[in-house]
DNA sequence: CTGGATATATCGTTCGTCGATATAACGACG
DNA sequence: CGTCGTTATATCGACGAACGATATATCCAG
């Protein structure tokens, strides 16, 4: 089960590579400032996700910047935290909370 | 915004009113047992919710059973919450995470 | 009469969250 | 040239949420 910053960040890494920052700035983006992850939330999610090898550091840029990237590992588990969404909007749907058409 | 297991609780007392243990039973169903929330985490998440006026007492049922429905103001939060879930599981899909017809 | 299910409540620990803070490089503006 | 804002990473401490353990009490079935 991962924590709701976790899949966010996990969500960020989908397209394909980024830095911390970028990822902080994706979730903003994302989310239309409703989540808005400051440095300890997401270094602290960062390294939980690079414990459990759901994500990995890349080669880095010739910068001093990291750059992260999600593993095999961690699409999956990306995957049925979706799948799990997916089934509480489908029952919040069916209680009247969303809107017919969505 | 809500936390994971408030938006739970929320969720469960859509239908009507509920006593405690009958929404512990209606998470872990709602799951398939993925969530499972104890005593400690339910009735913390069900103090806060009082606190916030989200979910209300209904009148004891003549038994010693608390019963608990939702308010107004906790069927709004619970709405918007579930369209930001909607988002996220749009997001997913875009990014592969789900399969296509869903 | 004992064990399991129903039902509510509290305690303490662990863990996640989050703001503050620090550092450092870079470009822009005056 | 200096300073301000942005980019970028990292750590610390405090607060709050999550959770298991535990306690209590009732009721029904075996």
């Amino acid at each position: 089960m991962l924590t709701r910053n976790e899949f966010h960040v996990l969500l960020a890494l989908i397209d394909g590579p980024r830095h911390g920052y970028g990822i902080m700035q994706d979730v903003g983006e994302l989310t239309s400032g409703d989540v808005r992850l400051g440095p300890g939330t997401l270094y602290t999610a960062i390294a939980r996700l690079e414990r459990a090898g759901l994500i990995g550091e890349c080669e880095p840029d010739a910068d001093r910047r990291r750059c992260y990237r999600v593993t095999r590992k961690g699409k999956t588990a990306a995957s049925q935290e979706a799948e799990r969404l997916l089934a509480l909007v489908r029952a919040a749907r069916k209680g009247g909370l969303l809107p017919n058409a969505s």
